[in-house]
DNA sequence: TATGAATGAGCATTCATTCAT
DNA sequence: AATGAATGAATGCTCATTCAT
């Protein structure tokens, strides 16, 4: 009998290996070589496991979603302890390692830009990582104020982390969360009414 | 007499042409040829004018740069005429055009995550922008108001083109600013005192 | 005890295996897995009983030679019944299974063509069949009249088998026949002066 | 302006070191490299001028058919001339060069067997071969003796030129124009009633 | 100035082969 | 005996770059 391998704790790893590399070279200078060394296996066992780079590719963007979505999972305890803004901090590019998957993360909206298979894998898992934002925040935020409240705080997340993940020299941590809470906070604030046009002051 | 050629016209539409070409098949993707091509002239004539590819992408950066900085110089009166976030939604790709100049605004900042050379070019490009914004912003909010804000709105510009860019058949131009606005009509509004850390209610 | 195996059973059964894998993908093509396949086993398995991949196609030219000797058996009881046209048309290509038996002989006609081990093979196949054949003639047909007659019946059946193996649907069992008889009949036919009825010799 | 190039001439150059290549290395081991080295160029230059290494060996394919069809055009005269067989006996593989040119023909009838676009092409070259072969035929022969005859001469020319080919050693152009008359002269004999079935003298 | 022919390095991919189990 | 995981060599192909014209 051949050796017993654990086949999909080998594609974890293989994806885990490509995070790695892509977070190193970029995902353009990519070569399967470097997603092999970095898993300490040779270029053939790559492609054992997988159809060719692409289906790499695909899984190393699956297995950075499959991070996020864990980070999720701690989401509702956080929100519940009365700060919001906190909780979804826990997503910002404060670490090595959550700035490496960032790295990733936008490498494939690039990519998604021009590839609409790609483009379609992302949307999908927007959706998932939007819905579920949608459900906690519908355990602690009345219907009236939910309103695209998942998408703004998406879209703050995504572009602080971005300046956040290319500057990290300037974005400590405490930086990072002071924008995302002037984004955020206003949107968790008690009162309903404030959101008015601004009037030239004199 | 040799032929009269308006050189630095000729790397302007070369520059444009790379921009096209980009948002049609991708950073990633992109030969020489496809630029040559969508500038109606030969690979020979590309390379001619720059000193290799590398020199065509930084090119094309800098004319999209170029394009949002115009569209900054409008910034000014707008926010004149008191309606703030409407000039910053001036910037969503809410047009063809606006929303090819994003992709391959993003395509640089995947690219940048792995270039030391790229980074810095797109550090130095944010702090332009941010400036040229911070100037602005100085004309019509007071100080104690300021900080951070330069920082807050391109988050929030960034965040939402994202999405927007990527699902454009989700997100109509109404969409993008409307994501826009709850994110920064808090920021711009009359209330000092509106802006509260949440409060655990009891 | 040990697993009792037919050795020399499944070498033919590879073997067998290898005329069909590369009557379905072609000699180019063929992988070893694709005999695997067709023998319903794993590339392990036919390695084992096999040095290499040159291994097992010798093994199939062997088997199909050893068909076509199988054939030539029954030869001479078709020619002494006194049609060695219809004799010799038993090894044209008008079934499927033979058409594919065909294919892969000629595939190493190809390939014999650069290769000096197989050139060699196949000039002792065609020496062993040559030699049969005239030795069936030799029972049929005056010496005077057997010079070079077993070469030009060969030519004609390699010729008659490539075009109606190749065009299948244009050379129905019947065409196939039509002309091996136009180019064997007059060989066989009785006129004594320019070309002599056979006379079976006692 | 660019260095001015015979790209008919330069695909015909590539294809007749494609024919060279196939000839000394085989179909099956030929690496674009072997052309290019067959043609005194690199790799690169070979993939200017076609599109991949498929269109290459149809390149040769079709070049080979050319010199077929340009050696039919010198047989009209040579039937005229009476000697039909001596005339069909020019294809033979009597010289290196057409040998060469054999193995490829054949080298493709294997491919041919499993690739149906091959098939097809090779197809349509024998109904041209023969179409014209039928045309000569027209002028020297009545009608009713020339049905099936086209394909009884070309099966009999392949038949030959297989062994031929193959045993280049044993089978010198005398042992070849030999066999190769010993199947067609009856065809061309005077007496159309000669060629009876064989019936078992006693 | 501009062309496009030619080069050659670099990479993904395919597979026969090996070998631990 | 048989499996299939892993290796690594081999090769087609793509393209930036060079350069003669």
């Amino acid at each position: 009998m051949p050796k017993q391998v654990d086949h999909a704790g080998r594609i974890r790893t293989i994806a885990s290996a490509a995070i790695q590399a892509i977070g190193e070279v970029g995902l353009d200078a990519l070569r399967l070589r470097d997603v092999a060394e970095a898993g300490a296996m040779t270029t053939g066992a790559v492609t054992h496991y997988f159809d060719g780079k692409d289906a790499v590719l695909e899984a190393a963007l699956a297995e950075v979603v499959r991070r996020i979505l864990e980070g999720q999972a701690a989401l509702d305890a956080e929100v519940e302890r009365g700060d919001p803004v906190a909780a979804i901090a826990a997503f910002l590019p404060d670490t090595e390692e959550r700035r490496r998957d960032w790295k990733v993360w936008f490498a494939f909206w690039a990519r998604a830009a021009a590839d609409e298979r790609l483009r379609a894998l992302h949307k999908s898992y927007y959706a998932d990582v939007i819905g579920r934002l949608d459900a906690t925040l519908a355990r602690h935020i009345p219907p009236r104020r939910r309103a695209g409240l998942a998408d703004a705080i998406v879209a703050a997340v995504d572009g602080v982390s971005i300046r956040a993940a290319l500057e990290p020299e300037d974005w400590p941590p405490e930086r990072q969360r002071r924008t995302l809470a002037l984004l955020l906070a206003p949107l968790f604030a008690p009162q309903p009414k404030t959101r008015r046009p601004m009037r030239k002051t004199r």
